[in-house]
DNA sequence: GAGAGGAGGACTGAATTTGTCCTGCTTAAT
DNA sequence: ATTAAGCAGGACAAATTCAGTCCTCCTCTC
Protein backbone atom coordinates (compact mmCIF):
# COMPACT_ATOMS: atom_id res chain seq x y z
CA UNK A 1 0.00 0.00 0.00
CA UNK A 2 3.10 2.33 0.39
CA UNK A 3 2.19 3.62 3.15
CA UNK A 4 4.61 4.40 6.23
CA UNK A 5 4.24 2.98 9.84
CA UNK A 6 2.62 4.03 12.75
CA UNK A 7 5.78 3.95 14.55
CA UNK A 8 7.58 5.81 11.93
CA UNK A 9 4.64 8.77 12.82
CA UNK A 10 5.12 8.38 16.49
CA UNK A 11 9.27 8.39 16.03
CA UNK A 12 8.69 11.79 14.18
CA UNK A 13 6.67 13.72 16.60
CA UNK A 14 8.22 12.88 19.27
CA UNK A 15 11.38 14.23 17.40
CA UNK A 16 9.58 17.33 16.75
CA UNK A 17 8.32 17.59 20.20
CA UNK A 18 11.72 17.13 21.72
CA UNK A 19 12.86 20.11 19.19
CA UNK A 20 9.86 22.57 19.93
CA UNK A 21 9.00 22.06 23.82
CA UNK A 22 11.72 19.75 24.99
CA UNK A 23 14.53 22.31 24.16
CA UNK A 24 17.45 22.40 27.14
CA UNK A 25 16.06 19.33 29.29
CA UNK A 26 14.69 15.77 29.29
CA UNK A 27 11.77 14.87 28.44
CA UNK A 28 9.96 11.67 29.42
CA UNK A 29 8.11 9.28 27.42
CA UNK A 30 5.15 10.05 29.37
CA UNK A 31 4.67 13.56 28.61
CA UNK A 32 5.42 13.34 25.59
CA UNK A 33 2.41 10.39 25.14
CA UNK A 34 0.25 12.67 27.65
CA UNK A 35 0.80 15.48 25.23
CA UNK A 36 0.51 14.08 21.92
CA UNK A 37 -2.07 11.63 22.69
CA UNK A 38 -0.97 8.19 22.02
CA UNK A 39 0.27 5.00 23.64
CA UNK A 40 3.41 5.66 25.85
CA UNK A 41 4.36 1.15 25.83
CA UNK A 42 4.29 1.91 21.74
CA UNK A 43 5.99 5.26 21.64
CA UNK A 44 8.35 3.93 23.94
CA UNK A 45 9.88 1.38 21.36
CA UNK A 46 10.07 3.95 19.07
CA UNK A 47 11.91 6.16 21.26
CA UNK A 48 14.28 3.19 21.46
CA UNK A 49 15.19 2.80 18.31
CA UNK A 50 16.07 6.18 17.89
CA UNK A 51 17.92 6.25 20.51
CA UNK A 52 19.77 3.35 18.64
CA UNK A 53 20.40 5.44 16.22
CA UNK A 54 21.37 8.30 17.80
CA UNK A 55 18.77 10.08 16.77
CA UNK A 56 17.58 10.94 20.57
CA UNK A 57 19.82 9.99 23.31
CA UNK A 58 18.27 8.79 26.93
CA UNK A 59 19.14 9.50 30.41
CA UNK A 60 18.00 6.77 32.52
CA UNK A 61 17.08 6.53 36.43
CA UNK A 62 14.77 8.81 38.00
CA UNK A 63 14.68 12.45 36.23
CA UNK A 64 15.59 10.58 32.95
CA UNK A 65 13.72 10.59 29.82
CA UNK A 66 15.14 11.90 26.26
CA UNK A 67 16.37 14.69 24.13
CA UNK A 68 17.64 14.93 20.71
CA UNK A 69 21.31 13.32 20.13
CA UNK A 70 21.44 15.85 17.08
CA UNK A 71 21.06 19.25 16.19
CA UNK A 72 17.77 19.59 13.78
CA UNK A 73 19.68 20.15 11.15
CA UNK A 74 21.52 16.84 11.49
CA UNK A 75 18.15 15.02 11.26
CA UNK A 76 16.33 13.88 8.19
CA UNK A 77 12.88 12.24 7.73
CA UNK A 78 15.18 9.69 6.01
CA UNK A 79 17.08 9.05 9.12
CA UNK A 80 14.19 9.00 11.41
CA UNK A 81 12.65 5.75 8.77
CA UNK A 82 15.82 4.13 8.66
CA UNK A 83 15.81 4.00 12.67
CA UNK A 84 12.48 3.08 13.14
CA UNK A 85 11.55 0.67 9.61
CA UNK A 86 14.98 -0.44 8.96
CA UNK A 87 16.59 -0.48 5.09
CA UNK A 88 13.91 0.42 3.13
CA UNK A 89 12.84 -2.39 0.40
CA UNK A 90 10.71 -1.43 -2.27
CA UNK A 91 10.56 -4.93 -3.60
CA UNK A 92 10.76 -8.18 -1.99
CA UNK A 93 13.85 -9.29 -3.78
CA UNK A 94 15.48 -6.34 -1.96
CA UNK A 95 15.15 -8.56 1.21
CA UNK A 96 15.47 -11.90 -0.04
CA UNK A 97 15.93 -12.95 -3.72
CA UNK A 98 14.32 -16.16 -3.35
CA UNK A 99 10.95 -14.55 -2.55
CA UNK A 100 10.90 -13.79 -6.10
CA UNK A 101 9.96 -16.47 -8.84
CA UNK A 102 11.11 -14.23 -11.72
CA UNK A 103 14.49 -13.07 -9.90
CA UNK A 104 17.09 -13.89 -12.93
CA UNK A 105 14.68 -12.98 -15.83
CA UNK A 106 13.36 -10.07 -14.17
CA UNK A 107 13.13 -6.96 -16.05
CA UNK A 108 12.52 -4.22 -13.74
CA UNK A 109 14.94 -4.41 -10.73
CA UNK A 110 17.60 -1.58 -11.64
CA UNK A 111 14.30 0.33 -12.38
CA UNK A 112 12.94 -0.31 -8.73
CA UNK A 113 16.33 0.35 -7.27
CA UNK A 114 16.54 3.83 -8.65
CA UNK A 115 13.29 4.21 -7.56
CA UNK A 116 13.89 3.33 -4.08
CA UNK A 117 17.21 5.88 -4.13
CA UNK A 118 15.03 8.73 -5.34
CA UNK A 119 12.12 8.26 -2.76
CA UNK A 120 15.45 8.03 0.01
CA UNK A 121 16.62 11.20 -1.26
CA UNK A 122 13.28 12.57 -1.69
CA UNK A 123 13.10 11.90 2.26
CA UNK A 124 16.98 12.38 2.79
CA UNK A 125 16.14 16.14 1.13
CA UNK A 126 14.28 17.05 4.94
CA UNK A 127 15.63 17.99 7.74
CA UNK A 128 13.89 18.59 11.19
CA UNK A 129 14.95 22.09 11.00
CA UNK A 130 13.63 22.76 7.46
CA UNK A 131 10.14 20.90 8.89
CA UNK A 132 10.02 22.82 11.59
CA UNK A 133 10.36 26.40 9.35
CA UNK A 134 7.39 24.92 6.91
CA UNK A 135 5.31 24.22 10.55
CA UNK A 136 5.41 27.78 11.92
CA UNK A 137 5.80 30.21 9.33
CA UNK B 1 7.57 -0.93 4.96
CA UNK B 2 6.77 1.80 2.62
CA UNK B 3 7.32 -1.29 0.10
CA UNK B 4 4.94 -2.11 -3.01
CA UNK B 5 2.46 -5.42 -3.13
CA UNK B 6 3.30 -8.28 -4.42
CA UNK B 7 -0.20 -7.72 -6.83
CA UNK B 8 1.54 -4.48 -8.17
CA UNK B 9 4.71 -6.58 -9.13
CA UNK B 10 2.93 -9.18 -10.97
CA UNK B 11 1.11 -6.55 -12.79
CA UNK B 12 4.04 -4.63 -13.87
CA UNK B 13 5.73 -7.91 -14.98
CA UNK B 14 2.22 -8.57 -16.93
CA UNK B 15 1.62 -5.19 -18.62
CA UNK B 16 6.03 -5.28 -19.81
CA UNK B 17 5.08 -8.89 -20.60
CA UNK B 18 1.81 -7.91 -23.16
CA UNK B 19 4.06 -4.38 -24.31
CA UNK B 20 6.97 -6.81 -25.49
CA UNK B 21 6.37 -10.75 -26.37
CA UNK B 22 2.42 -9.49 -26.31
CA UNK B 23 2.38 -7.63 -29.85
CA UNK B 24 -0.76 -7.85 -32.24
CA UNK B 25 -2.25 -10.61 -30.39
CA UNK B 26 -4.58 -11.39 -27.58
CA UNK B 27 -2.40 -13.09 -24.63
CA UNK B 28 -4.01 -15.69 -22.29
CA UNK B 29 -3.70 -15.05 -17.75
CA UNK B 30 -2.33 -19.02 -18.39
CA UNK B 31 0.41 -18.12 -20.68
CA UNK B 32 2.02 -15.20 -18.90
CA UNK B 33 1.51 -16.97 -15.25
CA UNK B 34 3.82 -19.88 -17.03
CA UNK B 35 6.10 -17.95 -19.11
CA UNK B 36 7.25 -15.13 -16.59
CA UNK B 37 6.48 -17.62 -13.38
CA UNK B 38 3.75 -16.58 -11.16
CA UNK B 39 0.02 -18.03 -9.78
CA UNK B 40 -2.05 -17.69 -12.43
CA UNK B 41 -5.29 -17.38 -10.46
CA UNK B 42 -3.57 -14.61 -8.75
CA UNK B 43 -2.15 -12.67 -11.46
CA UNK B 44 -6.03 -12.71 -13.01
CA UNK B 45 -6.96 -10.54 -10.16
CA UNK B 46 -4.27 -8.15 -11.15
CA UNK B 47 -5.42 -8.28 -14.66
CA UNK B 48 -8.77 -7.51 -13.71
CA UNK B 49 -7.74 -4.69 -11.98
CA UNK B 50 -5.66 -3.58 -14.73
CA UNK B 51 -8.76 -3.88 -17.30
CA UNK B 52 -11.38 -1.50 -15.10
CA UNK B 53 -8.47 1.29 -15.22
CA UNK B 54 -8.71 0.85 -18.70
CA UNK B 55 -4.54 -0.05 -18.80
CA UNK B 56 -5.60 -3.58 -20.46
CA UNK B 57 -8.40 -4.89 -22.29
CA UNK B 58 -9.72 -8.16 -22.52
CA UNK B 59 -11.55 -10.71 -24.54
CA UNK B 60 -14.11 -13.01 -23.37
CA UNK B 61 -14.51 -16.70 -24.58
CA UNK B 62 -12.67 -19.24 -25.97
CA UNK B 63 -9.75 -17.51 -28.11
CA UNK B 64 -9.88 -14.60 -25.05
CA UNK B 65 -7.52 -13.01 -23.28
CA UNK B 66 -6.20 -9.59 -22.81
CA UNK B 67 -4.02 -7.12 -25.00
CA UNK B 68 -2.66 -3.63 -23.61
CA UNK B 69 -5.65 -1.07 -23.20
CA UNK B 70 -3.35 1.64 -24.48
CA UNK B 71 -0.02 2.77 -26.31
CA UNK B 72 3.10 2.14 -23.85
CA UNK B 73 4.07 5.80 -24.00
CA UNK B 74 0.28 6.43 -22.31
CA UNK B 75 1.17 4.48 -19.31
CA UNK B 76 3.22 5.31 -16.40
CA UNK B 77 4.15 3.35 -13.69
CA UNK B 78 1.77 5.63 -11.72
CA UNK B 79 -1.47 4.60 -13.35
CA UNK B 80 -0.37 0.81 -12.79
CA UNK B 81 0.16 1.35 -9.07
CA UNK B 82 -3.47 3.44 -9.06
CA UNK B 83 -5.20 0.50 -11.18
CA UNK B 84 -4.12 -1.80 -8.22
CA UNK B 85 -3.21 -0.34 -5.08
CA UNK B 86 -5.86 2.45 -5.32
CA UNK B 87 -5.12 6.11 -4.45
CA UNK B 88 -1.92 5.65 -2.18
CA UNK B 89 -2.41 7.68 1.15
CA UNK B 90 1.48 7.57 2.36
CA UNK B 91 -0.18 8.94 5.74
CA UNK B 92 -3.42 6.60 7.64
CA UNK B 93 -5.51 9.97 8.10
CA UNK B 94 -5.11 10.47 4.52
CA UNK B 95 -7.69 7.21 4.08
CA UNK B 96 -9.67 8.54 7.55
CA UNK B 97 -8.85 11.47 10.04
CA UNK B 98 -10.23 9.45 12.83
CA UNK B 99 -7.45 6.90 12.67
CA UNK B 100 -5.13 9.33 13.75
CA UNK B 101 -5.29 10.30 17.65
CA UNK B 102 -3.56 13.84 16.82
CA UNK B 103 -5.61 15.09 13.44
CA UNK B 104 -6.12 18.72 13.99
CA UNK B 105 -2.86 19.32 16.31
CA UNK B 106 -0.80 17.49 13.44
CA UNK B 107 2.35 19.28 11.79
CA UNK B 108 3.65 17.25 9.31
CA UNK B 109 0.51 16.69 7.44
CA UNK B 110 1.30 19.15 5.05
CA UNK B 111 4.61 17.65 4.79
CA UNK B 112 3.58 14.43 4.16
CA UNK B 113 0.90 15.39 1.57
CA UNK B 114 3.99 17.23 -0.46
CA UNK B 115 6.03 14.14 0.43
CA UNK B 116 3.13 11.82 -1.48
CA UNK B 117 2.90 14.20 -4.51
CA UNK B 118 6.27 13.98 -5.06
CA UNK B 119 6.43 10.11 -4.85
CA UNK B 120 3.55 9.92 -7.43
CA UNK B 121 5.35 12.43 -9.61
CA UNK B 122 8.29 10.33 -9.47
CA UNK B 123 5.90 6.83 -10.78
CA UNK B 124 4.41 9.36 -13.28
CA UNK B 125 7.42 10.32 -14.75
CA UNK B 126 8.04 6.89 -16.00
CA UNK B 127 6.04 5.13 -18.99
CA UNK B 128 5.97 1.35 -20.40
CA UNK B 129 7.96 2.95 -23.48
CA UNK B 130 10.76 4.64 -21.33
CA UNK B 131 11.06 1.44 -18.67
CA UNK B 132 11.58 -0.52 -21.50
CA UNK B 133 14.13 1.60 -23.56
CA UNK B 134 16.00 0.47 -20.01
CA UNK B 135 15.94 -2.42 -20.03
CA UNK B 136 16.93 -3.03 -23.90
CA UNK B 137 20.00 -0.65 -24.57
C1' DG C 1 -23.49 -27.32 -26.61
C1' DA C 2 -18.90 -28.13 -24.98
C1' DG C 3 -14.92 -26.24 -23.50
C1' DA C 4 -11.52 -22.33 -23.10
C1' DG C 5 -11.06 -18.42 -20.79
C1' DG C 6 -12.31 -13.94 -18.38
C1' DA C 7 -15.12 -11.77 -14.04
C1' DG C 8 -15.56 -11.65 -9.61
C1' DG C 9 -17.21 -12.89 -4.79
C1' DA C 10 -15.98 -15.51 -0.73
C1' DC C 11 -12.92 -17.49 1.95
C1' DT C 12 -8.48 -19.16 4.18
C1' DG C 13 -3.86 -18.93 5.80
C1' DA C 14 0.25 -16.36 6.45
C1' DA C 15 2.72 -12.43 7.53
C1' DT C 16 3.12 -8.06 9.42
C1' DT C 17 1.86 -4.44 12.36
C1' DT C 18 0.34 -2.66 16.44
C1' DG C 19 0.03 -2.71 20.99
C1' DT C 20 0.50 -4.72 25.86
C1' DC C 21 2.82 -6.90 29.67
C1' DC C 22 6.30 -8.02 32.47
C1' DT C 23 10.88 -8.10 34.35
C1' DG C 24 15.20 -5.91 35.04
C1' DC C 25 18.47 -2.10 35.30
C1' DT C 26 19.82 2.75 36.49
C1' DT C 27 19.74 6.65 39.34
C1' DA C 28 17.81 10.79 42.18
C1' DA C 29 15.86 11.57 46.37
C1' DT C 30 14.96 10.47 50.97
C1' DA D 1 20.14 1.62 51.95
C1' DT D 2 15.72 1.85 50.19
C1' DT D 3 12.35 3.47 47.25
C1' DA D 4 10.28 4.88 43.18
C1' DA D 5 10.59 7.05 38.54
C1' DG D 6 11.88 5.96 34.26
C1' DC D 7 14.52 3.65 30.39
C1' DA D 8 15.59 -1.20 28.07
C1' DG D 9 14.01 -4.85 25.96
C1' DG D 10 12.04 -9.61 25.39
C1' DA D 11 7.76 -12.13 24.94
C1' DC D 12 3.32 -12.30 23.83
C1' DA D 13 -1.54 -11.19 22.01
C1' DA D 14 -4.64 -8.97 18.98
C1' DA D 15 -5.72 -6.83 14.78
C1' DT D 16 -5.05 -5.87 10.20
C1' DT D 17 -3.47 -6.65 5.74
C1' DC D 18 -1.79 -9.41 2.05
C1' DA D 19 -1.45 -13.35 -0.71
C1' DG D 20 -3.34 -16.94 -2.62
C1' DT D 21 -7.17 -20.38 -3.56
C1' DC D 22 -11.74 -21.91 -4.72
C1' DC D 23 -15.91 -21.81 -6.71
C1' DT D 24 -19.51 -20.14 -9.71
C1' DC D 25 -21.02 -17.62 -13.53
C1' DC D 26 -20.74 -15.45 -17.99
C1' DT D 27 -18.97 -15.07 -22.81
C1' DC D 28 -17.51 -16.63 -27.06
C1' DT D 29 -15.46 -19.90 -30.59
C1' DC D 30 -15.68 -24.16 -32.82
Amino acid sequence: MLQVSRKFEYGLHAVTYLATKGQGRVVTVKEMADDIGFSQEFLSKAMQSLKRAGIASSVQGVKGGYTLGRETVEITVADIALAIEGKPHLVRCGVKAESCEVFSSCHHRGYMGTLQLKIQDLLGATTIYSLLQQIAP
